[in-house]
DNA sequence: CTGTGTGAATTTTTTCACAGCT
DNA sequence: AGCTGTGAAAAAATTCACACAG
């Protein structure tokens, strides 16, 4: 059915989503493509397009009503459920995602924590219990997640992905400093500030060597 | 002079870099684009594209020297310096990056970290003694800092940003769940994990509510 | 008038395909 | 024979510009 939307532009509607709820917070109930667009960095024609992708939210003459827009973007990226979600590694970085406060209020919420290390298994988190690794691929497919955010070793990582893949997992969001093969049918975002600190030096040396800033 | 050299492609560039350290490990000296495209998730035709807007670095027959390609795109990217940068926010997650390990070998340093809240300021994280955050620009100016890590709260993210931007901050690492507004010149990157997870649940959805996978 | 929705035009990015070097 | 470097072709994404609705 839709499976012609380009990726670039899902990629762009949580954006959206972030931006309605400031217009919503400072009482705004309509807003033009402009106005969107200046609140998200982004052409008022692209919101337009983008939206047109997937229906008319607006009305001609006036703009999107707030409230309206946000219900439908909501459904379409399919936050009008909660996602439970499985975090794998919780060493220092594992431990600062599961007192992450923001997941929750956006639609997901952690469920269960994974670790290899026995010091750590047992443990307890922000009031989760930490469970040894092996248990994964049975906790997956009992409790049907379909999501897992990955905070392990970089090494660790690859034979995990594999694992909970093969359990069913579709969605991965991985912290670890790897490119991931996964099959066509699952999806994967990275977080690699390492990565995003490298791309902005090659602007930064340039300029350094141009004097005209 | 360079400055036609499309975004995309120097996004594409860290991947590259760190594949090769892939195949360095495995002690391979020469790849061919087939090869580094494998490893990377690339074409074979995007890498060879990719590298032709810097230069010619491969061999006709043979494919591209490992250590010598290694070394050419540390330099295309500034990576031949390590660069310093300072943590803005030592809370939850700003605790976490300060004692985050990999920045070091990957050519920055974090050399100073700042917050606003009195009882943080003057602890030591990491052998960093956390600094007031009146200090931030002075610091700046003083050190010639370029890249800031930003790890605060939204609402005072904006704030933020503006100053150290105008103190000459070129570069920043963003954290705050908000989309900035900087100048043409500034670089700026996003780490958002839940603007990851939800590009995610479209896909999640749309695979729910079809059958066949 | 104002601002959406959208085909058409433009620009950007990716892929193709092959000449030429080793 | 093998693989790069690169113009040319194709595909994808963005922007334009305007008909039409409120």
């Amino acid at each position: 059915m839709s499976l012609d939307i380009p990726d670039v532009v899902i990629q762009r509607l949580p954006q959206y989503l972030r931006s309605l709820r400031a217009f919503k917070n400072k009482d705004i109930a309509l807003v033009s493509s402009t106005n969107l667009g200046a609140e998200s960095g982004v052409t008022p024609a692209q919101i337009r397009k983008d939206l047109s992708y997937f229906g008319k939210f607006g009305k001609q003459g006036q703009g999107y009503n707030v409230e309206a827009l946000t219900n439908d973007l909501t459904r379409i990226l399919g936050l009008d459920q909660s996602w439970p979600v499985i975090l794998l590694g919780v060493g220092r970085l594992g431990k600062a995602i599961l007192t992450y406060p923001d997941f929750t209020p956006e639609g997901f919420y952690i469920v269960s924590a994974f670790d290899s290390d026995p010091v750590i298994v047992g443990t307890k988190v922000a009031s989760i219990t930490i469970k040894p690794v092996e248990q994964i691929k049975t906790y997956i497919r009992d409790n049907n997640i379909k999501i897992a955010i990955l905070a392990v070793p970089g090494d660790s990582a690859v034979n995990l992905i594999d694992e909970i893949v093969q359990a069913g997992v579709k969605g991965i969001l991985n912290y670890a400093p790897i490119t991931p093969k996964v099959p066509e049918n699952v999806q994967i975002q990275n977080i690699d500030p390492v990565h995003s600190l490298q791309t902005m030096t090659f602007h930064l040396s340039e300029i350094n060597s141009n004097p005209n800033n």
